[in-house]
DNA sequence: TAGATTGTTAATCGATTAACAATC
DNA sequence: TAGATTGTTAATCGATTAACAATC
């Protein structure tokens, strides 16, 4: 196993193997080499030892991989069983939509609460999760140390509430507003979701073929 | 201007340079050197001309780069200004998100129509948008022809969905479901927003730290 | 003119691929 | 055992950065 920084590259592939292998495993396929599952990916049998080398030795010579066995490692590289508590902030149309539709268990998340501004929308459930009123924030995040934000509000407001729930201890920001967040306190990581960027990427590609 | 392949790289920076610049120009900048727009976008001059000179040249020596002049050309080259048409397939709660919120304009799209299989919904308009059933979906494409189409549909549903709209002739797919799609039909592209990827890479590097 | 800054060529760095000894 | 396939080292390829002549 070599110990070297761990390149972007890498990181972006892994939840990548790790969706394949799930999907393998749903499957009830047992084992798989690496050769097999970069034709399924689309990428280098090379790449996939290359990139399982960072992280340790989970094949075995002459048979390949475990199917169920490298997922979950690869699970447990991703943090997927460390139990993250996330709230959402922001409960308009899209907080709603993640409320409603996307299964955070899967990846290992438990949806503490959201918060909103709305009158009408704090103090009623969506699927289970409470909307809170924003005058709670302060106090629920002291008390109950949430590790990842979901930013789901105005454009202008992010940075500075994000500036906010740094000061308060948070982590991670799942950021869907499209700005792109910057802080200078270590240990702060942002996952900016870029909309108008993937379908202008979209564009592009349509535009001259 | 060289003139060779450009690097998927170079094609994923451009809406960052986009965003940026449109900043700029909104703030009432008028003129900017690779250097300040580098240092703006945490990334090298070198890189800034570099990437340019795929497409031509825009700046001037001595000068830098007129800001309207450039964002306009990256616009032109993103495709903005071809009155890109596309329709969405699935008015549940993320489709109702993105009629409401996503100014698809400001990335020079028209949005034509929605499609839903729910009775309640059909009918209907969201933001000025017709929800048609998804039994119209053949003739409508036939006699309007638009070129993407965003699926925000069931999981299952999606490659066959998609299988159907390319035989129909759709360019483009703005995919949110979480599966990759894929045709070996030339000239037809996939955007897949893979939330649970994001979402497992921050859940990685919180992890870590 | 002198200073600034481009576009491009060359140098460097890092990521991907190939090759192969080790071994199940 | 023979065949298959790993983990890793070496080779290649491509992307980023540096340098600089051209010139506004």
């Amino acid at each position: 196993m070599k110990k070297q920084k761990v390149s972007d590259a890498v990181i972006h592939r892994l939840p990548r193997y790790y969706r394949h292998l799930s999907d393998l495993y749903n499957k009830g396929v047992v084992r798989i080499s690496s050769n097999s599952l970069g034709s399924k990916m689309d990428i280098t049998a090379s790449q996939i030892r290359q990139d399982l080398s960072c992280f340790g030795e989970f094949g075995q010579q002459g048979y390949g991989y475990n199917v169920a066995e490298l997922r979950s490692e690869i699970g447990h590289i991703l943090g997927i069983d460390k139990g993250h508590r996330l709230i959402i902030i922001g409960a308009g149309h899209l907080g709603h939509a993640l409320l409603q539709n996307f299964d955070f268990g899967h990846s290992g998340f438990q949806v503490d609460t959201a918060f909103d501004i709305s009158p009408d929308l704090i103090g009623t459930e969506i699927h289970g999760v409470t909307i809170r009123s924003m005058d709670e924030l302060e106090d629920y995040v002291a008390a109950y140390h949430p590790d990842v934000a979901v930013l789901t509000v105005p454009q202008h407001e992010a940075q500075p509430l994000a500036d906010r729930l740094i000061d308060m201890g948070i982590r991670g920001f799942w950021n869907f507003t499209n700005v792109e967040l910057s802080t200078n306190v270590e240990g702060v990581f942002f996952e900016d979701i870029h909309f108008v960027d993937t379908l202008l990427t979209l564009s592009y590609r349509i535009s001259r073929s």
